[in-house]
DNA sequence: AGGACTGTATTAGTCAAGTAATACAGTCGG
DNA sequence: CCGACTGTATTACTTGACTAATACAGTCCT
């Protein structure tokens, strides 16, 4: 069964893409496997404390980009192919550069103080629970 | 006289937020001084494709920070001071790296892959003119 | 078979973001 | 002075995100 147990809504960004994003974060990870079985829509929209039909849009797009399955009536389930998650993840990441780049750079910072920041913040705020930052 | 150049709309995010971060990263980066003049609400608007009041609600905003100051029938003005502008950077980059740190664990990426990843693309994509990332 | 669950659909409403059009008063340079 | 600009304000409208309530048909397990 997917756990959501470190989602937290409050991202500024439509819950329907976090819930997305937070999928495809976890299929690129490996914490969510193929195969896996979803929590319905209605307990996960309970769980959330957020509406069925926003859980149900965010299903919606996931069974469009081809990574649930979902029979009417049934339980939904995800179907991660191994080339699916390998170019989810590639453009996840490159999403994810471009924006902190692009950034950073607006802000005044070059590289090796990019390099530097990040290195000493990594290991700081560990218990955060998961989050998004791309689109 | 401040420059629009690198702006650029689209970005998912409201309008006038991206307005506000994009004179925020300016002030940081020090590409745009402390008292330098701004272009007009009905200017920027028509520069930016947008309608008025969404120029004016971001410059709102910014008045209410204390980044710029504007007269009643006069033109508006930038208010940097150096603090501000040391507060206003470290909150940025703060906001920034707190972002991609949690996008990358999420992805199931380490802190070595997150820096050689940022360390390869970083001269990548040189022209893209300017955008954000942040909230 | 039957009840409890599933996905799916519909209609109606709120709220924020953005557009559109217009009005008015203050400033500033020629 | 005065016209062209400035900031500011108001009302009305469209759209997307989200909530709310409800309905219906398919599945699964006992």
């Amino acid at each position: 069964m997917v756990s959501f147990e470190g989602f937290k809504t409050e991202d500024g960004r439509p819950i329907y893409l976090q819930i997305l994003y937070f999928i495809k974060r976890g299929a690129a990870a490996g914490t969510i496997a193929d195969g896996e079985e979803l929590p319905s829509r209605r307990v996960l929209s309970a769980l959330l404390g957020i509406n069925p039909n926003t859980v149900q849009k965010a299903f919606r797009l996931l069974e469009e980009e081809g990574l649930i399955e979902s029979r009417s009536g049934a339980k939904s389930y995800t179907t991660f192919s191994e080339e699916k998650v390998a170019q989810l993840k590639a453009e996840l990441l490159a999403d994810d550069i471009r924006g902190i780049t692009r950034a950073l750079k607006l802000t005044g910072v070059d590289k090796n103080e990019a390099l530097a920041l990040i290195d000493r913040y990594w290991d700081e705020a560990a218990e955060e629970g998961g989050e998004d930052a791309d689109e």
